[in-house]
DNA sequence: TGTACATCAGTGAACGCGCGTTCACTGATGTAC
DNA sequence: TGTACATCAGTGAACGCGCGTTCACTGATGTAC
């Protein structure tokens, strides 16, 4: 099977990397075996260990990846944009495309510390962004406002997703609009 | 060992439900086994069924007794004492003796209708409580208000405990004391 | 250009282990006589 | 009051299964001659 270019088994790794974000997002990180997540790249379970040292390796990995992805998405997007795919119906409805911190955080709370190294550096990125966009001058001070934002919104989504009654569901999702717009100081760039 | 008066065995599964809480929260729902869970009550595996159908259903009977002692520990206290409670560092540290939400979201997010069913009518009964509160004459319409400051604060909390900044997890507690006090209109009763 | 060979990404069976669940059994107790 | 018995909460071994990880092997490819 081998002995492609050297661009292949990066290749494949990326592939790994992708198919389980999405795995890993619906199912949890306990609740995705090795097997399947190679499965879902096409691939047998023992050529895991060719490309990472071990599933937390793995987990880390697709944590990064994951918030990078997300940042590059919401350069794109105005903050209220951002605000109102995030607390969307649609968003809520798809979890394995969706916002890693809110299919994931508290089982990454649980992970061991290259995990949460992982989430801090890919989070505070895409919080350094917010930051820079809603203080340009002095982008530090905007850094815990932008956090606290979003922190916020992680929390009005999983509620939502939680909830079995879906009215209240819809109902918890455009009061977090209007929350995180608020504590944005309205609408913004 | 058995034929003790009837209350023997209701003692024994409340127990059970006690201590389960607390492993439940600290590794969460996947990360617990049903013999670590009966060690913990001091008995053993097989006992299990005796008490409960199922793993499942005993993961619905926690979430809901975990939230009725939530909503009675609220009860007395302030609002903005449960703010700032909620949000120190101290309930950050004590995972397992703390906010079940906090702990467990996603993955009661990915669980049975039965689990979220258990969830939506705990939350919901403390979001009543909050409020009647906020809202004496007409509790209704500040439901999703409270419901609303209750997810921001999950969601705090939640990256507080997965960020290794220290530094920033402390900062972004603060942050969140602020808003949550902000959405509900200032300190109150 | 054609052939032999080294490479190495990927295969798939196997490892020990813990999972959720079942079940034949134990033995301390309350009750019946 | 003393003894035989029925009860049933709890024991602990076993079920089939999937876990994360290891490893001897395969075989398509690029390279060397």
């Amino acid at each position: 099977m081998a002995r492609y270019g050297k661009e292949h088994k990066q290749a494949t790794r990326r592939r790994i990397v992708e198919v389980a974000g999405r795995r890993l997002k619906r199912d949890g990180i306990d609740g995705s075996g090795v097997s399947a997540l190679m499965a879902d790249a096409g691939l047998t379970n023992g050529a895991f260990y060719a490309h990472f040292d071990s599933k937390e390796d793995l987990v880390a990995t697709v944590v990064a990846d994951q918030l990078r992805e997300q940042r590059e998405g919401y350069s794109a997007q105005s903050l209220e944009e951002i605000v109102r795919d995030y607390l969307s119906t649609q968003h809520r409805g798809d979890t394995e495309g969706g916002c890693p911190s809110a299919a994931l955080l508290d089982e990454i709370a649980r992970s061991s510390d290259a995990v949460k190294r992982a989430y801090t550096d890919g989070q505070v990125a895409i919080i350094d962004d917010v930051a820079a966009r809603l203080a340009p001058d002095d982008p530090q001070s905007a850094r815990v406002q932008a956090l606290g934002v979003f922190a916020s919104m992680v929390g009005t989504l999983q509620v939502s997703r939680a909830l079995a009654d879906q009215g209240l569901a819809d109902e918890v999702l455009e009061q977090g609009i209007k929350n995180a717009l608020a504590l944005l100081g309205g609408p913004q760039g």
